[in-house]
DNA sequence: GTTATTGCAAATTATTTGCATATAA
DNA sequence: TTATATGCAAATAATTTGCAATAAC
């Protein structure tokens, strides 16, 4: 298993593939497929697709306003969350609601994972099963379902 | 794998033990482990877990307060709150956060399970799965963790 | 009798929306 | 040029809180 720490907020971590990609074309990747899904390309979409490309944690709407201002002051919250959700709709984004907090973002550049979150310091750590995705499916059939999407998330606290 | 569909609202299904419980006796039992908790029994927090024992749906704050209101005018929307936090620290409900909406609750007098939530019609399905149950806390273990408690979703639509 | 709980209304938090103005295509 | 996006401020939704009145133990 690989394990990437990132600051003291936010541990990505891939369990069985371990790849970690190239960030600095990520941006490239996000306004591409936002002009393919015929997205108008704003400055300040830029901007925000800028700073989540970045992000190497899970930032939420206000801390995105925030790096997103400190880059350039013409941009307002509602801006923000009107290009995330934007955003989310294009697929170049998840939005992740832990208990009780403000939803947090990522740039879906990456496979899909679940989270693990430190319930004593909020880090946020990233791990993939197969095997649970594959039970998960075989569930979700018996029942007479099909997965659109889930949301597995591992409230924690460390060892020791 | 045992199944029960109660209106259309919720499904309660028990994949692995199937077992079913006696409903009439939930709410002495949360009672007595409330007494237990020393938690102060008012004519509120009664009707409270009145209404939940005999809930077999996953009601949120709104709702609850509603079907408590019928039974008896004198309750407000805050003190409903305000028990439901009551009730989920003396562990005999669980508060669940489905995508977006309000929170919405259960007794915990069922082993834990978690939910496959229909996205056309907003139903509730259980299921438990002992396989994942362990994988979690495999992956937990791996990453030097203790699991406190998880969350599992799958966001589906009807097959066919 | 003392301390915790209630109801009410006001506050808070996260997010959304209406509308006049600005801007991308 | 024409539809779409933006900023601002006000609206909403879910939940929490301060405080004086009330009820549990």
């Amino acid at each position: 298993m690989q394990l990437r720490t990132i600051c003291n907020k936010t541990i990505c971590t891939c369990v069985s593939s371990g790849y970690i990609l190239d960030m600095s074309e990520t941006k490239t990747t996000m306004e591409d497929a936002l002009r393919e899904a015929g997205v108008r390309m704003t400055r300040q979409r830029r901007v925000l697709v800028q700073v989540l490309a970045d992000a190497n944690d899970h930032p939420d709407a206000n801390e995105l306003h925030r790096r997103a201002h400190s880059i350039d002051p013409k941009i307002s919250l509602a801006t923000v969350y009107r290009t995330l959700s934007v955003l989310e709709e294009a697929g170049v984004i998840d939005r992740h609601a832990f208990e009780g907090k403000p939803a947090r973002f990522e740039t879906t550049d990456r496979p899909h994972h679940d989270h693990l979150i430190d319930i004593e310091t909020g880090d946020v750590i990233e791990f993939r099963s197969e095997k649970i995705e594959r039970l998960q499916a075989e569930i979700a059939a018996e029942l007479g379902y099909d997965i659109i999407h889930h949301r597995l998330e591992l409230y924690a606290r460390k060892q020791g």
